[in-house]
DNA sequence: CCTGTTTCAAACACTCCTGACTTTTTTCTT
DNA sequence: AAGAAAAAAGTCAGGAGTGTTTGAAACAGG
């Protein structure tokens, strides 16, 4: 787990000036973490926060104590979440070479995106969000910087596309469509290794989509 | 409403034969409509057996003595649901003319499919069934026979293509994959006239995928 | 007309979940 | 070391949902 409780440096003595406030934030993270545990192996509708605190190997009343309801946590929860998407698709972004095939290792890292846990957790809440305003509110606004922050990096890895923005906006599209549906649909309907065959052939079509280099 | 409450023909004259299970049979189909309606637009979490009976015009009472439980309704309405979709995905097939575009033909078909009501409802009850094996084990043998189903009507339109099977698998996976994403990604993220160009870059390919003709 | 069956309605008991409240333990300050 | 503050645990009432039971109305057949 990303948090682990922070053990007392000494005895008794208060070591570093709030640790109040560090251990709080582990519970915290614990907390956000077995949230999003729940939603992705039990999906939005069946995580409680009993649930959770059970996950959190804490008591209900512990997490209540952080989080006085139930949006509270689940509206962390989007927070932190997306916090974590930003930063891992950044992370495979950044050891994106120079010199090889690009187009191929951006398919590769979307595509580890997208059977990534944390979209499927993304994706229960957004499926939940069709029907539950609420939530639509704490996840669009989550959802719209991802997308955003998705456009402007494809636009800095591939800067010699922009000069045909029209082909550069619906390789996109085909990118982002086609891969999210493949992983949902192989979440729910069960893969037979049709997934090779298709990305292959995306990154073919990529590659003629891409201004003559 | 697909089924009219029947009106006794006659004063106290039975009429027909069986007018009871007549009458039985058309407040089944009232329930299971009312049941892909709630589905549809609050979601298969916030489906319950109250909100089914009040959107059919019944007591509770009343839809439970038609359906023992809450997993026999379900159980029916995905029968149902299976049965009109295939009804419906047949009737857009049989008008396929032979002599125009089929490609484009095809592909507007599966899009209207797509964008139907009744995909929303198996898309909800997927999603559901993801961490509800008892709901899985009803889905799946509609969505395989559905599957099955849409395969071979797909090889009785284009024989020509059968020549060469890969491309064939390849490209109506492409088309699955792509468009169930596309609908389910505007289903949640709102689309902004993102879908015409990518239609028409998907009937492009599709064109470059089909066997000389 | 009367009896048994089917359809529908209402009431009840039970479970699960949430949020508020109270109590105990741990940590910080002085 | 002692009291204040924060964290964690435990308890409670209320609401929502399911399924069962009881009771009434419509229907079928003798």
């Amino acid at each position: 787990m990303a948090a682990k409780q922070p053990k007392r440096s000494k005895a008794s003595g208060p070591g570093e000036a709030g640790w109040q406030a560090q251990k709080s934030a582990a519970t915290r993270d614990q907390i956000l973490n077995a949230a999003v545990r729940c939603i992705v192996d039990l999906g939005y509708s069946n995580t409680t926060t009993m649930r959770i605190a059970e996950r959190a190997g804490l008591s209900r009343g512990a997490t209540l104590h952080h989080f006085p309801s139930k949006m509270d946590i689940i509206r962390a929860a989007v927070d932190f979440l997306h916090q974590k998407r930003l930063k891992a698709f950044e992370r495979s972004v950044k050891t994106l070479p120079q010199d090889e095939d690009r187009i191929k290792l951006a398919v590769e890292a979307y595509w580890a995106h997208v059977t990534h846990p944390l979209f499927v957790a993304f994706f229960e809440l957004s499926v939940a969000a069709r029907t539950d305003k609420e939530l639509a509110d704490i996840l669009t606004p989550a959802q719209k910087a991802f997308d955003e922050e998705w456009y402007n990096t494809a636009q800095k890895v591939f800067p010699e596309w922009q000069a045909d923005r029209e082909a550069f906006d619906l390789a996109l599209n085909l990118c982002q469509q086609l891969m999210e549906g493949m992983a949902i649909g192989f979440l729910t309907h069960a893969r037979e290794g049709r997934d090779e065959p298709l990305l292959a052939f995306l990154e073919d079509t990529l590659h003629r989509l891409i201004p003559k280099s």
